[in-house]
RNA sequence: GGGAGCUUAGCUCAGCUGGGAGAGCAUCUGCCUUACAAGCAGGAGGUCAUAGGUUCGAUCCCUAUAGCUCCCACCA
């Protein structure tokens, strides 16, 4: 029994209620039995807060995926869950911490603040994972997943060991990034470099009992106690009387010697420079290389320490400052220079990093990188867009080890386990109390891993790994990851040589890649800016739908997108302008009315039938493709300009009739088109497309799990297809003509039709130009009498509409030359086309066949034209 | 320094591996036509950044230039 609908969809309610049902229903969780598998693993959102709009649309397109799959009989799993993001939930629980409690970290001890950590994750992962659901995600909620969980331990202990006993993983005491903030390593890839103002301080150091200096010049002065060499280029023959002889450290008064290395570039500044073992990267290098003691100035927050004498204690641009006033006051600085250069900060909190030496972890990334390269290479992992994978080229090309321990508390402790007493050390997947040597206890290092050493497993690590269970057998290799192009290096990458390295295949097949979301006038969303979106909000004013539409619509991989209230509303729109289809069509449909196609078909069913044929064939195409956009926005157009524009339309006459075989099958055509029309709107709006399809009542199973619709040649009908448009294209002129005389629709007025186009213009076609064309009847004829008739001519019938009472014979004759004309210069420019030898030899068939068509068309419509301005 | 992307209607963007460019919003005109005013019908609005090249034919491919955005590396 046909139900009614409101007039207006309202979102609110029916969201959640058909989420609990497909929850309720178990329809997210795959049968596990019958078709292929196609599993997506989710980007893991953060614990630290909630959903943005990046969410939004990553989780979408994923969403998207998932449900077609689904509906075209693949095992489809989506397997969520949420990431422990070290740092940055570490940053948040102590913001939290000292904001409601003026507590540290440290006032809680380390056991104390990890179970804070915890309530924090279950509080926001809960959050989280409550948004996905408001916004529609079909995820396995049964398999949800956390970085952090058992499973996803025993994971990262099992790579820790392997990579370990392999030689992948070593310990070195070397310079990292240090933030002092944080109070925690950082990997280069954690560290932004945005340009800042600066100055380079031009300081003598002066030749040992010499009354000769070199000038060295450094943006960070207050480095200098950590200097322990002065290099020149070998080259350079400005310095060669002083290598080998030694200056002197400003304030502290150390000697160090002068030394050559092609570190030293003569080309800049004054060709020597200063080196700071301890704290630059490529200082450390130098000093490697000449065996220099490494000095280290600073305390790990950022305060300089003993080796500054009377700056000790003092942080370090206080103690720049005042050091750089005494060296002017000294007579040593030379030179003050401005400068723009760039300085490296902590991605989390913005601190300054400091580049310092510590112990820290590394994995060897060389031998990893290698067959990462190769995959994507190979094809066996493809890039969409492709030109995507020349950042991650760029990157496993030129990789550098990557630090993986963090002096933080929150993480997975690193499995290595020392012996104060004897300096034994051990790595090992079970916890190791006491020493296998000397029977001392040991303990375990108190560093955490990098976040993304866990997030790197995640394909595997969710479904089983490192036990070979029955869902690791089955659904992976995974086969689409779906994420933004600002993580590629971060984590993509990671996660291909993880894959590789320890289930020896590639993760996924398939990396699609989207841009950020922007604000309305193109910036990035940020707290700082206050200018984010709340997806929930949106979904909230507008609906999820609404939402998931927007962000699909217009957007083509790789690329950004602004996002806006507007675009939102469109999208409401249309899903208003399907209710309300729907709504028409329920209203319209008797009890016993089945969604087929009747045997006998009118022409307009037909011309609906092959359009909704190549909306399917093309969807299915785009979507095959990852075009996803492109695949929204066909249903789009096939839905509002074909569907309710125009088939609602045509069949209008044929329902109003009640109890007529033509009635009858009008229905059908009516109740076939849309509730297949509402399976390619599933995916992309899942919740108005299932509440209507439960309103038609026409299956049992809901249309989550309903079967995607085939593309059929049975449903090809050419020419019916081409015979409907040219009633369409009359009906538009003769609108056109109308609206250009302002003539309301309401005065109707008799239409004279000459044709011979009589499969087109018949008796049974003339009920459109009635309905649509306001024509208050429809005469055929051979000519029109009236010389004061409005006309109108396509290329298969001459239409006259005599209305005397406006029609002015010249302005007629005028405009019919204009239209004359037109078709004139376009006949002329295909024939030029056509007459090009070269042209006729070398395009192929289907462009000469599609030019040729044109040429007659417009040559069936000049005659037309012609014929009427004779008879004016 | 190396690399990538973008430049199409007033605005936001599509354009499916080269055959006379589209949508939404905004705007203008006329409509409360019994699904929808979150709507219907119609209109106006584009040397597809610039200059060359390839081609029978270029918004699309190539080269150069300009502007914008981003990534990677790094300078004392």
């Amino acid at each position: 029994m046909p139900k009614e609908l409101e007039k207006q969809y309202n979102p609110h309610g029916a969201e959640d209620r058909i989420y609990k049902m497909w929850n309720d229903g178990g329809y997210f969780t795959p049968s596990g039995k019958k078709g292929e598998p196609y599993t997506i693993v989710i980007p893991p959102p953060n614990v630290t807060g909630q959903l943005h709009m990046g969410h939004a649309l990553d989780d979408t397109l994923q969403d998207i995926l998932i449900r077609f799959k689904r509906m075209n009989g693949y095992d489809a799993l989506w397997v969520p869950g949420t990431d422990h993001a070290g740092i940055a939930t570490q940053i948040k629980v102590e913001e939290n911490l000292r904001k409601e409690e003026q507590l540290t970290r440290y006032d809680l001890g380390r056991e104390k603040f990890l179970e804070r950590v915890w309530d924090w994750k279950n509080k926001y992962g809960d959050r989280i994972i409550s948004q996905l659901k408001k916004l529609g995600c079909s995820c396995d909620w049964t398999r949800e997943r956390f970085t952090m969980d058992e499973g996803c331990s025993e994971a990262v202990k099992e790579v820790f060991v392997n990579l370990y006993e392999k030689g992948l993983i070593y310990r070195g005491h070397r310079i990292a990034n240090w933030c002092p903030n944080c109070k925690t390593a950082l990997s280069d890839a954690e560290v932004d470099n945005p340009e800042q103002n600066g100055f380079y301080w031009h300081i003598k150091y002066f030749v040992k009992d010499s009354d000769e200096y070199v000038v060295v010049a450094t943006t960070r002065p207050e480095t200098l106690f950590g200097d322990t060499a002065v290099a020149v280029n070998p080259e350079d023959e400005r310095y060669k009387h002083l290598v080998g002889k030694c200056v002197v450290v400003p304030f502290v008064n150390r000697e160090i010697p002068i030394i050559t290395d092609d570190y030293a570039d003569m080309e800049k500044g004054t060709g020597c420079v200063k080196i700071t073992p301890a704290h630059d990267p490529n200082d450390f290098l130098v000093g490697q290389r000449h065996d220099l003691e490494q000095i280290n100035v600073m305390n790990d927050d950022a305060t300089l320490n003993e080796i500054a004498g009377k700056f000790c204690g003092m942080d370090r641009y206080e103690a720049r400052k005042q050091l750089v006033s005494e060296l002017e006051e000294m007579g040593v600085l030379v030179k003050v220079e401005p400068t723009v250069h760039n300085v490296g900060e902590c991605y989390r909190c913005g601190t300054t990093v400091e580049p310092l030496i510590s112990d820290q972890w590394f994995v060897k990334m060389e031998p990893l990188a290698k067959p990462a390269i190769d995959v994507v290479r190979d094809g066996t992992i493809k890039f969409i867009p492709e030109n995507q994978s020349k950042k991650y080229f760029n990157w496993m090309e030129n990789i550098h080890d990557w630090c993986i321990s963090r002096q933080l508390w929150w993480g997975h402790r690193i499995p290595a386990y020392y012996c104060d007493t004897c300096g034994k050390m051990v790595v090992s997947k079970t916890d190791v109390d006491v020493c296998p040597d000397c029977g001392a206890p040991m303990r375990q290092d108190e560093d955490v891993l990098d976040t993304w050493f866990s997030s790197a497993l995640w394909p595997f690590s969710t479904l089983g790994w490192p036990n070979d269970t029955e869902d690791l057998k089955k659904y992976y290799p995974t086969s689409t990851l779906v994420t933004g192009y600002d993580i590629i290096t971060f984590w993509v990458s990671r996660m291909i040589f993880s894959g590789l390295e320890h289930t020896g295949k590639a993760p996924f097949d398939t990396v699609l890649i989207h841009g950020l979301v922007r604000d309305e006038l193109g910036r990035k969303m940020s707290k700082s800016l206050g200018n984010g979106v709340d997806p929930l909000e949106v979904i909230d004013k507008y609906g999820a739908d609404a939402l998931r539409f927007t962000l699909v619509t217009g957007n083509s991989p790789g690329n950004d997108m602004r996002y806006s209230d507007k675009k939102v509303e469109a999208s409401r729109a249309f899903a208003n302008k399907i209710w309300n289809a729907a709504r028409f069509v329920l209203l319209n449909l008797d009890e016993d009315t089945k969604a087929e196609i009747p045997e006998k078909l009118e022409l307009e069913d037909k011309w609906i039938l092959s359009l909704y044929n190549e909306a399917v064939k093309g969807i299915t195409e785009n979507l095959d493709n990852f075009e996803l956009g492109v695949a929204s926005k066909k249903l789009y157009d096939f839905i509002w300009d074909y569907f309710c524009d125009w088939y609602i339309e045509l069949v209008k006459p044929r329902l109003f009739e009640k109890g007529t075989d033509s009635n009858k099958r009008a229905q059908s055509v009516l109740a076939y088109v849309l509730s297949n029309t509402l399976k390619l709107l599933h995916p992309f709006m899942p919740f108005i497309s299932e509440e209507i399809w439960q309103t038609l009542d026409l299956e049992k199973e809901p249309i989550i799990v309903a079967e995607w619709p085939k593309y059929c040649d049975c449903l090809n009908f050419e020419a019916e297809e081409k015979a409907m448009d040219k009633i369409i294209e009359a009906i538009r002129a003769i609108r056109n003509r109308r609206a250009e005389m302002n003539v309301p629709p309401s005065k109707k007025a008799k239409l004279i039709i000459v044709t011979n186009a009589s499969d087109v213009y018949n008796a049974s076609t003339s009920v459109f130009f009635e309905k649509l064309a306001s024509a208050s009847e429809v005469v055929f004829a051979d000519g029109c009498d009236d010389d004061k008739s409005v006309s109108i001519g396509t290329d298969s019938a001459k239409f006259f509409i005599p209305m005397s009472d406006i029609v002015d014979t010249e302005k007629e004759r005028a405009r019919l030359t204009k239209e004359k004309e037109t078709a004139e210069k376009e006949i002329e420019r295909l024939e030029k086309k056509l007459g090009n030898p070269e042209f006729v030899a070398k395009a192929p068939e289907k462009v000469i066949a599609g030019e040729k068509e044109k040429l007659e068309k417009y040559t069936a419509q000049l005659k037309n034209i012609e014929e009427m301005i004779a008879n004016l």
